[in-house]
DNA sequence: GTTTCTGCTGGGCAATCTGTTCAGCAGTAC
DNA sequence: GTACTGCTGAACAGATTGCCCAGCAGAAAC
């Protein structure tokens, strides 16, 4: 589970180009083919990989509009919460968080005014009390991980 | 920018398996080479689709626990508060939301009283007025895409 | 009506990469 | 000293890629 430094490079090589193949990478890495393809095997069947879906950007498919609203849900509905919000396209990402059935979950909207119908459809359901919802400005570290890659790497 | 139909099976096509070829892609879509070649491309410079970068899983990394912090600026402080912020590598996600100076940020810890230690690191900074964190227990809808891409596709 | 564009098809070619297998070698654990 | 593990370097057939081309159909422009 433990990352070591030629994990690391492997990781941050595929973040750069990641149509790269397996024997451009071990020469890039100065390794044989077989190591190279052995750790991406292992980084992957150890789930430090989970996968290279394709990164879609909500904005180019005309969403725009980011937000994060807070849910406070009323004791034991939780999981209908979570089966409801599993069906609205545009909640992105849902999150349980300590405190008092609270959620908080990521939203994306055509613009402002389609925010509050994204809205509506989310806490038009029983079981969620209240709803506070923050709109995204600005977005200065988009969601990464290769610092973190980077630190795992050196404490070998 | 908008997608047709056609584009958002080619979306799911490579969501569902990324390391699949273009000429694989054209056969199950059932179309040329090229035109799937062609579309890939203009999904990409669209940047529709930004990169197919790996999914690395914190928790694998040694970094299980999660925690969105919600940041209170002083005024006029944003702009050292973000470059501070990019320098800590467990801040995987920073968004600047409504309200006054509000920050949001996304961290990942090694334990619950490692995330003490990040948590100290990242409010200790001057113009960080005030912070509350909220730890995430579960995550019922990990980041998606796809239903907002059927969507998008389906309004064609 | 006719011309021009644009997007898709289907094919061909050389260069490259993948999946797989093999033998050799060094460092480590027992 | 023996077994094990991880890496190297090499080989091979089969598949894929990048590139190019000609034909065709529908839409838009003249």
């Amino acid at each position: 589970m433990a990352i070591d430094h030629l994990d690391g490079r492997i990781i941050l090589l595929l973040a750069r180009e990641p149509r790269i193949g397996v024997l451009e990478m071990s020469r890039r890495l100065g390794v044989a083919r077989g190591t190279a393809q052995a750790r991406l095997d292992r980084l992957q069947s150890n789930g430090v990989i989970r996968g290279f879906g394709p990164e879609v950007d909500p904005a180019a498919l005309g969403y725009p509009v980011t937000a994060f609203a807070t849910l406070q849900i009323r004791q034991g509905q939780g999981a209908d919460v979570r089966a409801h919000l599993a069906t609205v396209p545009e909640v992105l990402e849902l999150h349980t968080t300590t405190g008092s059935g609270d959620m908080l979950c990521r939203l994306v909207a055509r613009s402002n005014a389609d925010l509050q119908r994204v809205i509506d459809r989310v806490v038009g359901f029983d079981g969620i009390v209240r709803a506070s919802t923050a709109i995204v400005m600005e977005n200065p570290v988009p969601l990464r991980i290769i610092p973190l890659v980077e630190q795992a790497a050196e404490e070998t």
